[in-house]
DNA sequence: TGGGTGACCATAG
DNA sequence: ACTATGGCCACCC
């Protein structure tokens, strides 16, 4: 059992180590997922983290509610997050991504199945 | 201890 | 349709 003062950030970086590829999620859909006590600038804010982990978490797959890149800039290089996504074949254009709505997966839905 | 901050979201004007 | 504002709550100094 992982016992660590920064909880949230585990669940965070959890459900999002399990968005499959070619798949994205929302800030807000994370945030529903753990609870809709908790806001989704907690997710960001983990987010904001995730690079002092260890694990590789695929942060690039988490995006706004509009599907927007807004994260981007947090990457190595800004231009970096867009390339991991069109390496999992999905289309990113003007910083947001093409049929976001095609490509979202939902926590609260695809784990319950 | 307290206040500021944040990779957001929803609502109101 | 677009812009502005409030709320949300964990983390850091």
């Amino acid at each position: 059992m992982i016992n660590n003062n920064s909880d949230f950030f585990n669940q965070v970086f959890q459900v999002v180590r399990l968005i499959p590829q070619g798949r994205v999620t929302s800030y807000g859909a994370i945030a529903n997922y753990l609870g809709a006590k908790s806001s989704a600038r907690l997710v960001g804010y983990a987010m904001n983290a995730s690079h002092s982990q260890q694990e590789h978490v695929p942060a690039h797959r988490v995006v706004n509610r509009n599907g927007q890149l807004t994260g981007k800039h947090h990457f190595a290089n800004p231009h970096l997050m867009k390339d991991l996504l069109e390496k999992e074949d999905i289309a990113v254009d003007k910083d947001a991504i093409v049929n976001f709505k095609n490509y979202f997966w939902d926590p609260s839905i695809e784990l319950v199945l």
